[in-house]
DNA sequence: CAATAATCTACTATTCCTATGGGGTAATAG
DNA sequence: CTATTACCCCATAGGAATAGTAGATTATTG
């Protein structure tokens, strides 16, 4: 299940495609339009931030805005930000890849094998769904 | 991230299926073999057993065997009985349905878009495979 | 410069779930 | 009858997720 971390992290950036000039939104606006918990919603942008999707600008007029273009940003790299390896097992991820102390061997486990194969598929989708793809 | 219940309860079920013959196993030999807690792991096999998938033999010369052919055991369902939903958000499930509570429009609704279609994939491949596809 | 609006940072509380273990009961085989 | 094994109920440690509180910092506006 999908943390509501990543999901409103998603609707947040979805939200701030969609806005008509790249002028930045106030967290508050989000968080109201979205309804989502104010602080919460603060530091997943926060995140977002240190991560190189938003920019952010303080004082009167300020707020978070997009830094790339939609096309330009690949859901399965948000989705790793904000949620963490897109494999079911540790054993089965690319990038968070960790053996599993109770497996024997690797090769011969059916799990694994089960879950990179849907690993596999789950990382072609959100490779090839930009933030414009979803939010247009 | 799969738990280790769905881990192990596909483990066992991968165990028996390896089996010569489906004469019962007791939950300490799969335990040993998989490196399972023993006290958890009868309370998957109990699941396991109660959902159909198993049959159980109490007494000396008892244990859990499978009940349907290896070819017959579709790994979706397993999936679901173990690990619960298929879907990452409940607004995007068939069977665990739920609409989301900060929602104000499905339609438009961007991560639940995504989701759907890894869904959709993720299903796919979970109902193609079978226990004998992955234990052999 | 002063006031304001907003981001940033750190700490805390709570709730929920996972994983595991203890101890006892019921059935079965020899 | 005795040993073995599944079955059942309950307790709990630990951690992650979610959200809130308090305040510092920075930039803009007038």
């Amino acid at each position: 299940m999908l943390s509501k971390k990543t999901k409103y992290g998603i609707k947040a950036l979805t939200f701030l495609a969609r806005q008509k000039d790249q002028t930045p939104v106030a967290i508050a606006d989000i968080a109201k339009s979205e309804n989502i918990s104010l602080k919460f919603l603060e530091s997943i942008l926060l995140l977002l931030r240190n991560s190189g999707f938003l920019g952010a600008k303080k004082g009167k007029g300020g707020g978070y805005y997009l830094i790339k273009a939609p096309q330009e940003i690949n859901m399965a790299h948000v989705y790793r930000i904000l949620e963490g390896p897109i494999a079911l097992l540790p054993c089965a991820s690319h990038n968070f890849y960790e053996p599993c102390m109770d497996c024997t061997d690797e090769a011969t486990c059916a799990v694994r094998k089960l879950m990179t194969e849907v690993r596999d598929n789950t990382l072609m989708i959100l490779e090839n769904n930009t933030l414009a793809d979803i939010a247009f």
